[in-house]
DNA sequence: CCAGCCATTGATACCCAGTATCAATTATGG
DNA sequence: CCATAATTGATACTGGGTATCAATGGCTGG
């Protein structure tokens, strides 16, 4: 576990470090802090891990890893924007199962969405060139939960 | 033209007093505005147009719109939530084919999204509840364009 | 038609997400 | 080891949004 995260803060410093960005003491600690998160989470709770670090760095350093396609970033049903880890299975394009009542996301690949709307685009003259999407429900854990908590 | 806004926000105002919201001086000259707007618009663009409105009265209208289904949020490629009124003819789901190079908006309805997601989230007994999805694109006027304006 | 109740307002302050600036620091290549 | 360039972090700002609360004003029942 330990080991895992280690390993996984490694590997996001050296994909920081093969665009080009520095290894940096700060970037070290807020690589690791991310490492250490087993969910998605905001930038302001990562920013809580970090006391001593600037408010600044952790949001460059989240900006970065995004750019770089390490993290994602994840709209939540209420409309919160969170962070998440995209392990090295799920890197490209790909959506989330998000779960509206325990907050844990399934990542989906394979889906054709571009496809689907392309017969309704064509007829507008519309190309499209991306989309976002993000689909909310229950996973199998809260299947027999009240549907929205109090 | 002129016509229409009044129709408009006269109509705005009849959806906010159906659920049970008054009709005060302050929401009138907020739905007036929002009326006016041929296109989508910021909460702080929308607040522009209404000096002397208190901030919180004018989120807390848009807050209401939205919540009668009469406004919706739309997130465009650059992550800047906008709000759109929904005419008669799409208040119900629907999603948006935007172009990133105008800006314009328009509807599309009768996507089948979650259809399509649906043998992948059974595989996972996820029970889909709900979807967010934007497209992202170059609208007719815009083809020639380059794909991002500088 | 008026009183009173309650929704609403708007000022203020606050939270969260993110960016601009800029002087001080630090990693790194020559 | 030194110079240059990237990075940091403090500060301040923008923007979206909510909480609070005293004052106001719509509306309804008498």
């Amino acid at each position: 576990m330990r080991n895992r995260n280690y390993a996984l803060a490694d590997q996001l410093l050296e994909t920081l470090e093969e665009q080009g960005h520095r290894d940096t003491e700060p970037r070290r600690k807020v690589v690791a802090a991310i490492a250490r998160k087993n969910r998605h989470f905001t930038a302001e709770e990562l920013r809580g891990d970090l006391p001593g670090i600037g408010r600044a760095t952790v949001y460059r350093a989240l900006k970065l890893l995004v750019q770089a396609g390490a993290l994602c970033r994840v709209m939540l049903a209420d409309g919160a924007l969170h962070y998440q880890l995209n392990d090295s299975a799920h890197q490209g394009h790909h959506h989330h199962l998000l779960c509206v009542h325990c907050g844990e996301s399934e990542d989906v690949q394979g889906c054709d969405i571009e496809g689907q709307l392309h017969s309704l685009a064509a007829a507008r003259q519309f190309q499209i060139t991306g989309h976002w999407l993000e689909v909310y429900g229950q996973c199998y854990s809260c299947a027999d939960s009240p549907a929205v908590p109090a």
